[in-house]
DNA sequence: GTGGTCTAGACCACA
DNA sequence: GTGGTCTAGACCACG
C-alpha cells in the first residue's frame, strides 16, 4: 500500500514516521506483534539493517519493545501512545500551516482546498 | 522568522524551498534585484557555497537569472513564476493534507484546526 | 533474589556464572546433585537448551560431571573448587576496580562506599 | 592505552562507556571537539560504523553534540555530565558489591582487597 | 575532510 | 527463524 520514499528525507526517518503513524491509527494495535525485521524490510524494499535501525529508533521512544527472540511488539501502555498521537498531529497540522503560510497561502484557501479535496471523495 | 533549519533536510534545499516561497508570494518580485549571495549567507548563517548551490538550482528553475557580475535578478517572465506558484502551492497542499490522512487525521479535522488557528489570529 | 538478566551479556553465561557462584559459595556443595535441567530452566524462566548450554559449559569447566541418567553432580575434587573459587574471586574484584578506576573513583571511595553500605545493613 | 574489548558484550556498548568515562573524568573536558569518527574507529580498530553507531549513542543521552560538518563537542552543559558522573559511579560502584556478594565476598574482604591494593600501588 | 546514510553480507545468541 | 552486532565499502551534504 505505502512505501514510497522521498529523497532528501533519510529512509528510516520515514520508516520511523511511517510506523509511528501505523502504530498511532491503528493498524498495530497496543500489545500487537509487528512483523519480523526482515519482512518488514522486504516489503519496504530496504536494507534489513535500515529497518532495524528505524525499528530501534521506535523501541528508544517507547512505542515499541522487542522481547529477545520472540519478536517485537507494540508498548502495552496506551498512554504513551496516547501521548504520541496527541503530539504528533499537533506538530504535522502546525507544519502544514506554517508552510502554507510561507508560500502565502490564506487559511480560507486551506479550508477551499481541503473542502473540494472532500467533495472530490465522494463522487468517487 | 525564517532561517530555521530542519536537520534531516539538507539546508540547500530548505534554502531553495524559502527563497521560492519569497519569490511566489511576492517578497522578491519579478524582475527585482536579488541581495549578494554573501548576505544572504550571511544573514542565514550558512556557508556561502551552501546558499551558491541553493542560488543555482533556482536558475536551473529557470526563476532566477545571473546578469554577470551586476547581480541575480527574480526573472522578468511572469508566466513562469505563476506557473511555479501554481505548481508549488498544489504540490505543498496536497503533500501536506496526505500526511495528515497518513496519520488518520479527517479532512474536517483540519478545517476545524485552521479555522481556530484564524480565530485565534483575530484575538491577537 | 537471583535469575534476573542484564540484557548486553548473553543469557547463558550469566547462567554460568550464577551457578558458579553457587557453587563456590557452597549452596550446591561439593558432590551433590544439583537439580535437573527442566526444574532449573523453569525456575530462571529460561529455555531449556540455554540451560543445558550452560551446564555443559560447567562441566568442560570440570565443576559439574554427569553421570548419565542419575543426573548432574558438582564435582567430588574440592582443590578444583577452591582453585575456582580463588581465581573466580580475585578475577571479579579485579575487573571491578579497574572499571572503578578507569571512572576516576580512587580506592578510598571505594572503600567509603563499602563501608557505607556496611553500616546501612547493620541498621536492618 | 586503552581499547582492549571483552567479548560477551557489544562493542558499540563498551565504546559508549569508555567515551562516557573519558568524558567524566575530564579526559574530553565540557565543549572541546573530540576527535574525527574515522580516526577514533582506527585508533580502536573497529568500523567506523560501530564507532559512529556508538557517538551517537552519546549523542542521544546529551553527552556529545554533532555541529554539522564542523565535527563533535561533549556538551556544554556541565550539570549533564555532573549527573551523568553521579549516576555512573554509583551503578558501578552498586553493581561490584552486588557481583562480590554473590560470589560470597564479604564487605570487609572487599575493603581488605582494595587496600592491599593500594598499599601495592604505593610500593611500585 | 567531516558527519551521515545505506547496502550487502557474515556471524552470533536464543527458541 | 528472530533479533542483534559487526564489517566493508559506497555515496551524499556540507565547508
Amino acid at each position: 500500500m505505502s512505501w514510497e520514499f522521498n529523497s532528501n528525507v533519510p529512509v528510516f526517518i520515514q520508516i520511523v514516521d511511517k510506523i509511528r503513524a501505523d502504530i498511532i491509527n491503528g493498524k498495530y494495535p497496543s500489545g500487537s506483534r509487528i512483523p519480523p525485521v526482515r519482512d518488514l524490510a522486504a516489503e519496504a524494499s530496504v536494507n534489513p539493517n535500515t529497518m532495524q535501525r528505524a525499528l530501534s529508533e521506535l523501541e528508544s521512544q517507547g512505542l515499541l519493545e522487542g522481547r529477545g527472540t520472540i519478536g517485537r511488539f507494540v508498548t502495552g501502555n496506551t498512554s504513551v501512545i496516547q501521548k504520541t498521537n496527541d503530539i504528533t498531529k499537533n506538530a504535522v497540522l502546525t507544519k502544514l500551516i506554517e508552510e502554507a503560510e510561507n508560500l502565502g497561502i490564506s487559511d480560507d484557501e486551506i479550508i477551499e482546498f481541503v473542502t473540494k479535496r472532500k467533495a472530490g471523495k465522494n463522487d468517487a
